[in-house]
DNA sequence: CGTTACCTGAAA
DNA sequence: TTTCAGGTAACG
């Protein structure tokens, strides 16, 4: 009755604020935010930031637009200033008329001037609000994102080339790309045959160029199914989510792959839970030869 | 480069 | 009761 038990499981990756984004961007453009409430137990909201610095700032402002890159969602203010919220692990963004119940967990209230607000839950408490005075400022330390249509597939390669790291590691770091999470990313390196504890720049040409694809599809795949999260909100047709019916590795540990049958290996490379097929996700063979041995500096 | 902390609830 | 989950910043 009260809507989705709250799971944890569904953290909101590319696909999911994007998802987010569209549905928010046209009830919040135009809106004037009258007023700002946040619990004062949610320290990491506003790193310490006064609440009413906050509000001094988000009061009387009226939202041009509502934008994203990578994971942060960005509020365009009609002074020239950006409010940069990410949801990191358990954030959620709805949209309810002024008066509704609050939502588990709900953290913080954005108040509009159409009798809306914008509820804030976390149930971790791991996300943040940040007033930025451009949007670079939120890019600036954000690699490309592997759905930009001007990301060629050279540039991509040399992102991951001469790398030691795990190519998951590599993909997970926001510097490097921006918008894969932990899902998406052992999908991607599924959907491209590469097995996620591969150093990066170990990859054949092939591979990075499979993987380019692969990183692309998932996400796209992910926005047309409005992601995982957050459907019971934005969907004003009911409409659930899909997200299980595209999910060929994560989270299915000892499972048959449902190309070869081989069960699903779980492992940990970058610190995270990793999911794999042991046939399909080969180790790539190292086109090393003369000069072996030799280190690239740097 | 890898590891840990942050925080809370679900699962083991 | 302990472990685990995962995005990111801080730290070693």
């Amino acid at each position: 009755m009260a809507g989705r038990r709250f799971d944890n499981r569904d953290v909101p990756e590319l696909p999911e604020v994007e998802t987010i984004r569209r549905d928010l961007a046209p009830l919040v453009a135009g809106r004037t935010i009258t007023g700002v409430e946040v619990d004062p137990g949610t320290l990491p909201l506003l790193a310490g930031a006064p609440i009413e610095t906050l509000r001094a700032n988000l009061v009387g402002r009226t939202i041009r637009s509502l934008g994203r890159r990578g994971k942060y969602l960005l509020f365009e203010l009609d002074d020239g200033r950006w409010f940069a919220a990410h949801l990191r692990m358990t954030g959620r963004l709805v949209w309810r008329e002024r008066g509704a119940p609050p939502e588990p967990y709900e953290r913080a209230v954005i108040q509009l001037d159409d009798g809306h607000d914008l509820r804030w839950s976390d149930l971790r408490k791991f996300g943040t609000w940040r007033l930025h005075a451009s949007a670079e400022e939120v890019t600036a330390k954000l690699g490309p994102e592997p759905i930009d249509a001007g990301l060629t597939e050279a540039q991509f390669r040399r992102v991951l080339e001469g790398r030691r790291a795990p190519v998951k590691a590599v993909l997970l770091d926001q510097r490097r790309f921006a918008g894969l999470g932990n899902i998406y990313v052992d999908e991607a390196l599924y959907a491209a045959g590469v097995r996620p504890d591969t150093p990066a720049g170990d990859l054949s040409r092939a591979a990075m160029g499979r993987l380019y694809r692969a990183c692309r599809e998932v996400l796209e795949r992910g926005i047309a199914h409005r992601g995982a999260s957050f459907r019971d909100y934005v969907d004003g047709q009911g409409n659930e989510g899909q997200q299980h019916m595209f999910v060929q590795v994560f989270r299915r540990t000892g499972k048959p792959c449902y190309v070869c049958g081989t069960p699903i290996a779980r492992s940990i490379v970058g610190g995270r839970a990793t999911h794999y097929c042991p046939r399909c996700q080969r180790p790539a063979r190292r086109p090393r030869r003369a000069g072996e041995g030799a280190r690239r500096a740097g």
